[in-house]
DNA sequence: ATCGGCATACCTGTTTTCAGGTATCGCCGA
DNA sequence: TCGGCGATACCTGAAAACAGGTATGCCGAT
């Protein structure tokens, strides 16, 4: 518990001279450069710190402590998911707001849970994002209609388990049963039942396919 | 931090009266939106259509015929490869810039063998596109270090055939061998052959490795 | 205290995949 | 025209994966 030396407005952002101190944090220069762009339109918002890694998140969200920080999930090294975590950790009132290409719902409910305040696509309209960034400094947890669907949608399949992820995890990166059972200790006949386990839920009947879904879910990330 | 927000008069293009016209194909809104704001800092270009599909693509190159195209790679519906070709068969001396998330040296070949005129990744310098846009707008090829150095590493290595890119796709799709045979018309014998000679050339030993290097290298994508 | 979910393990089969070989046919370029 | 490559096909045998069942210990919630 701390006390906030910058001056947080809590309303009416346009009346208030202070204004809302913005943390993006984007792998891609390109497109980091132009949300930075797109929101700094805005006279109530500035961008006041960037970083393109998890742990620059971390370090850069200690050092600046933004008002909200825009987070894509997709960074070399330490996730944005890890990064949320770290950060929220430190400082639990931290608002994220989470800014991806992602759509899969076990992605989006993961990202929630982790303590993102939001959560939006990169396809939506800049002024979605921006009146976003303006709900969540306000205290609101504002969500799209689109990733409530989603959300809802996830809530009615089944979840894997912990050890569950970590066997297809193994399983994308080519690992063979036997050697997936070594590598977490076990036998090969109980990872076996794991991913018997991981085919029922996510309604394939083998391992390519089980790989496939989990992409496309977000239940595993590429590279 | 960086980016100068100065023009910069590599061809002197404030004694040009007429300014660059881009065609922006991209499907994210936000980052299309982002990279419009950065384009448009400079005075010498001018973003004057949109797309967020191929099929869009195509038909605002042919309404507008832009001077240079800048294509994303991922796009819903016809894919920005197959939009590539279709302007480039209408319009030969079209000038297409790819700008994309995907690194794969496959994907980069690919693009150009297409009729791109160069190739750059989402983590470039906003001066690197820039300045890469005023170089195929001059008629120039300008190709980034980064990327001459993942074609030639491309030259090296084994491609594969049109067939085996069909076998390789069905099997990310968590077909089975049989499956695959009866829908390509063959012996399931001889997809395995294909397979196997897939395996050869990726440097893999099964389905599922072979799988996650073809969409590291860019020969499949996700969807 | 009991029940359900999770992780663990083993058994028995069947199916699929992988590895090696040989062979034909057609096409294209040297 | 000859040689190589791509695509096709078949054979055999070994290895791996998949399907179904039963069972145990643990832990957290009711």
């Amino acid at each position: 518990m701390w006390v906030d030396r910058h001056p947080r407005n809590t309303a009416d952002p346009m009346t208030t001279s202070e204004p809302i101190r913005i943390l993006c944090v984007e792998d891609h220069r390109i497109v980091r450069e132009g949300i930075r762009l797109l929101l700094e339109r805005e006279p109530d918002l500035a961008v006041v710190a960037v970083a393109e890694t998890g742990e620059q998140a971390v370090s850069e969200y200690r050092a600046h402590r933004p008002d909200v920080t825009l987070m894509d999930l997709q960074l070399p090294g330490m996730s944005g998911l890890d990064a949320i975590r770290a950060i929220r950790k430190d400082h639990p009132d931290a608002r994220i707001v989470v800014l991806t290409m992602y759509q899969g719902d076990e992605a989006i409910f993961r990202a929630l849970e982790a303590g993102a305040a939001t959560y939006l696509l990169k396809d939506s309209l800049a002024d979605e994002l921006i009146d976003l960034v303006r709900g969540v400094h306000a205290g609101e947890r504002p969500m799209l209609p689109a990733i409530e669907a989603k959300l809802s949608e996830h809530s009615k399949r089944p979840r894997l388990t912990p050890r569950e992820v970590e066997v297809i995890k193994l399983v994308s990166e080519g690992f063979r049963n036997r050697e997936i059972a070594a590598m977490l200790g076990i036998s090969e006949e109980t990872a076996q039942v794991h991913l018997r386990n991981i085919f029922q839920k996510l309604g394939t009947r083998d391992r390519t396919a089980a790989v496939q879904v989990a992409l496309r879910r977000g239940i595993l990330h590429i590279r």
